[in-house]
Order: structure tokens, then sequence, then C-alpha cells
DNA sequence: GTGGCTGCAAACACTTTGCATTTTT
DNA sequence: AAAAATGCAAAGTGTTTGCAGCCAC
């Protein structure tokens, strides 16, 4: 139902190590193991989506036929994220994740109307985020910059050609 | 359980209207009523919180002696956001609530450690969300901007005092 | 008096967890 | 063989809703 895949997205990174050797790195530093069902939805997460959650991976992995089931997706999406794979974006109140390897770093424009998520890049606003962080004895590790408002398409056409439920 | 009225906060403005007249106006606006238990709960919240959730506002309300139930709380506060009085944050995965009226846009920086809340101001960021925005397109209507890590009270002393659920 | 409000409890949506069984190394 | 992962179903959270009676205008 959500059509969370829908960013309008940048360019990926090239990155060395592919997604499954990083969380197979992971999970072996911490004496976890990288199972089948975690192969698979390592694999579904990074050849197809952007912006998903729960939910919709679930439906996934169950229409490419692979039977794994919500309390397993659920606690591989957490690893994921410990792992620094995945990165919770939380525009609603379900949890929505999106690529955080081999992708460079971004914020996020939001429309209300039609939904759809826009990434831009902009440099200045990680030399912000540490220059208040400093001036305030705050050590950063991370930032969500995200602008809410109406996209030009929907801002024209008056007439939205999607109203999806969640991203 | 949750401290969430914990943050550093600005000075607020100085407006014309209360919280409660502005309320009114807008419920009659909509040919609603503004009934003793929203007029209770608008009083508890612009007098005492800052940052909240649900589940606070119901206890200290109760505190207080008031029997008001947890649905009419739930119910006043969407009210309160569609009215503009108080803004959503969602930093976990349930809804906080920050004043909008009579408050100054400011931004957030979330110390992961103990879970405090310090605001901060900044033009350069409205200016940057404009810039980008117009650079494509889009007609901004708000923005969130948090910066997350590690405060100076909890990377200095590596004991927190304060490790709170939420907020 | 009427339409909106309230409280209650039940229903929801999303996520986590306990446990017996299976899989992985 | 030991340790960890899985699936299932049940239990949690946080939030919403249907409905009978109540209250403000």
């Amino acid at each position: 139902m959500a059509d969370t895949g829908a960013a309008d997205q940048l360019a990926p990174l090239s990155v060395s190590e592919t997604p499954e050797a990083k969380f197979r790195e992971f999970l072996e530093i911490r004496g976890e193991k990288l199972t089948e069902p975690r192969r698979v939805l390592v694999r579904q997460i990074f050849d197809t989506h952007k912006h998903f959650d729960a939910d919709e991976l679930v439906r996934d992995v169950h229409d490419s036929g692979h039977a794994i089931s919500r309390a397993t997706v659920y606690r591989t999406l957490r690893l994921l994220v410990e792992a620094g794979l995945l990165r919770e974006l939380r525009l609603t109140n379900r949890t929505a994740y999106e690529h955080d390897y081999g992708y460079p770093a971004h914020d996020h424009m939001h429309c209300t109307v039609c939904n759809r998520v826009v990434e831009f890049r902009n440099d200045e606003i990680r030399r912000i985020r540490d220059a208040v962080s400093r001036a305030h004895g705050f050590r950063p590790a991370g930032h969500r910059f995200l602008i809410t408002g109406v996209c030009s398409a929907c801002s024209r056409a008056h007439s939205p050609r999607r109203r999806l439920d969640l991203i």
C-alpha cells in the first residue's frame, strides 16, 4: 500500500564491500550468524528498495517466494540499523528505512500532498550542524534535516496523481 | 516515566492572545466547542509543559486532580496541533509535542545518552531551507532540523545521571 | 433541543518477546 | 554439539474509535 520506494534519489556511491559482506563482518564481530533469511532480506533491501517500511519488506519478500516471518524481518531490520547499513526515518509514526551504506549523506524534502520524498545534498547543513554543536559542547553523531511542503508537480497541477499512505 | 519536560528552552515570545483564546477561536470557526476538559488541558499544557507526550499529560492532569480520559487527551492533542498551538515532534516512535504558539522557531539537539532535548536558534537554516526549496521548485511549509549526539554533560561525566525512556 | 463532547472499553496498528524447534558454524 | 536463529502466537505499546449518556450553546 505504501509506495515507500518512491524517492527521487541520488546516485549511489561506489563502495568496495557488498552490503552482505559488511553485514557478515558486523555479525562475526558479535559472534552472530549470517543465515539464509538474513541473506535474503539484505539482498531484497539492497537490490530493490530505497525507502521502505517493515510491512512492505515482508510483502515483497513473500512476493518473491520466500517465507520469512514478520518477527525475523523486524529482528533483522534492527540489526541492519545497528550495523550501519540502514538508517531509520521517522516521518510518520511507523518507522521507515533507507540505505545508509553505499549512499551519500543527504537530507529530505517531503511533499505532504503526494507523499513523495526527494533527496538533496547540501554541505552547508553539516557545517551548521557542527558549528551549532561546538557552540553547545555537543558531540554530534548525526543529523536529520527535513523540509516539509508541496513539491513542484503538486503545486503546479492541482490534481495530485499519487496520494499514498506513507513516506 | 519519561521526563519529557526537560528541554533546555528558549525564552517565550510575547503574544497578544492567550492559547485558550486562540483555541476557542479555532473551534468556533469549525462549529466546535471549548469545553471544560479542553480548557483544563490547554491550561495544563501551556502553564507547565514544554516537551511532553500523551501519557505524561494524562498523568499530570490526573495528578492535579482532574479526571480526564485518555481518549479526550488524544482527541484534544490532535485538535491543538490542527489549531497550530502544538507541534508534533517525532524523535522516537511515540509522538511528543511542543508549544507552537508564543514560542520562537527553533531546532533541536537530542542527546542519545541522557535523552535531553536542547533547543537552539539558527537563522541560516531557514535560509538554506528556502534556497534548497527554490532550487527544486518546492514550496516549503516548514522544516525540522535535529542534531543527534552526546551532550556536554554526558560526554564529560561518563556517568549519565538520567537515562529516561523518551524524548 | 440538538449537535457536539465525554468516558469507557474494545479495537487497531505496529513492534517485541517467550518458547519449542531448526539451522548454522 | 553448542550456540544462535527461526516461526508462531501471544503479549506489548501507543493511539483510535463506536457508542450511550452528558453538556454547552
